[in-house]
DNA sequence: ACAAAAGTGTTTTTTTTACACCCATGT
DNA sequence: ACATGGGTGTAAAAAAAACACTTTTGT
């Protein structure tokens, strides 16, 4: 009935990593040193297994590329051109994930690959189709990142509410005014204070925030 | 290196294919006839080919189910623990597509498949995981059909402001004021008069509408 | 004392909600 | 003439937007 050889695909899958730093919102991308594309950037990525999810595939990738364990990942598109790569045909299914700074910082462990973290606006030359597909991905974010508890994963303790505010003008591309900012997270009662202060910045030291708990299905927009 | 062995998968395309009718949107589901799971309905579905798109093999799936060769799906998500199929592993990638009425009735062919069009807030009982997945598809439909070109493929002309006041109630699940639902949509400015009225039901006559063409972007939301 | 960035309230505008009567058709 | 469902406007409430000065720190 079938032709079964027919029907086996190889799956890839594609991990976006994004992280919140220095106002900007950056993607995890690796450096190809092979010909073609050498010099290009790539997506993190693994074969899916017979024995794993796609989301478990996410995160073990992510041990191996950063040796970080604990991130997850959603799953967020699939890419299925049979050409995309034109030695054989992989099927990717694409992830997003997001990591902190803190978390980045003390558990990151050193690794054999040639990393960078880029701002989502200016994207690298990507090997194959790594560019259209972080291109959806990035486009999706804006979205995703509209749940505070998808945000809480970029901010997870002690930030202050100029960060918060600079990442979601980041991701809606728009500037947004100070006090109307405080104002509507305040109103949805989502994040507390910490008590302390952002001492040693020049100007006047922002209070440091927590999101809440219960922030579950409460979004931004 | 690999395990090449381990590297391939089977991968199953599950199409939602949603329409509305009398008031309720609804999806197609076929009975399954054999065991286990006999009289368990199932997502119309098809193993995916080397040579196509998922996009593709959703497209074929439909014309192999009830012979319309023109309803255009887009990926929602993909399942992948390994035993959602307790016999072997398959990888499934879900989508989404809509169709009107009319192109039903005018387009649908004989198909020996029993099928019937189930209203989204009571499926039947599913095989395997499809509830699960049905589910899914169900719960972003709120969002994917904030747009209005996605809305539009479930209205494509003639159709009044009741009725499509009736499918927002079903996608949001609460009832919306007559006066402002029209206030509303006319302010976004995405429909037009045809002209004509909606004769022959019992009542006062609708206007018939149809959406304008540049409605890309405008959502109800 | 000066520069830098954070904190704070009020007014205006816009958007959303609430609400009731008349109209055109079929029976 | 009656039943059925569609069409219409206005006022109140809520949400969003506009806007400028003071405070706290580092240098």
């Amino acid at each position: 009935m079938y032709d079964y050889e027919n029907t086996l695909v190889k799956v890839e899958v594609l991990n976006h990593l994004f992280m919140f730093d220095k106002g900007k919102i950056k993607i995890l991308l690796f450096k190809n040193e092979v010909d073609p594309y050498k010099g290009y950037w790539f997506l993190p990525k693994g074969i899916l297994l017979q024995e794993e999810t796609i989301e478990e595939a996410a995160t073990e990738i992510m041990e191996k590329y950063i040796g970080l364990d604990s991130i997850h990942f959603t799953i967020n598109h699939a890419f299925s051109a049979p050409n995309r790569i034109p030695t054989e045909r992989v099927l990717a299914v694409t992830t997003i994930g997001f990591v902190d700074g803190v978390t980045l910082s003390l558990k990151q462990e050193e690794t054999k690959y040639d990393y960078s973290w880029f701002p989502i606006e200016s994207l690298p030359k990507m090997v194959y189709d790594h560019s259209k597909i972080a291109g959806k991905a990035i486009q999706d974010l804006k979205r995703i990142l509209s749940s505070f508890s998808n945000m809480r994963q970029l901010f997870p303790s002690d930030f202050t509410l100029p960060e918060l505010q600079r990442a979601y003008e980041e991701v809606y591309q728009e500037t947004l005014d100070r006090r109307n900012f405080r104002k509507k997270i305040m109103t949805l009662d989502v994040i507390e204070e910490t008590g302390e202060n952002n001492m040693g910045e020049s100007g006047r030291p922002a209070k440091l925030y927590r999101f809440k708990e219960n922030i579950e299905g409460k979004t931004f927009l």
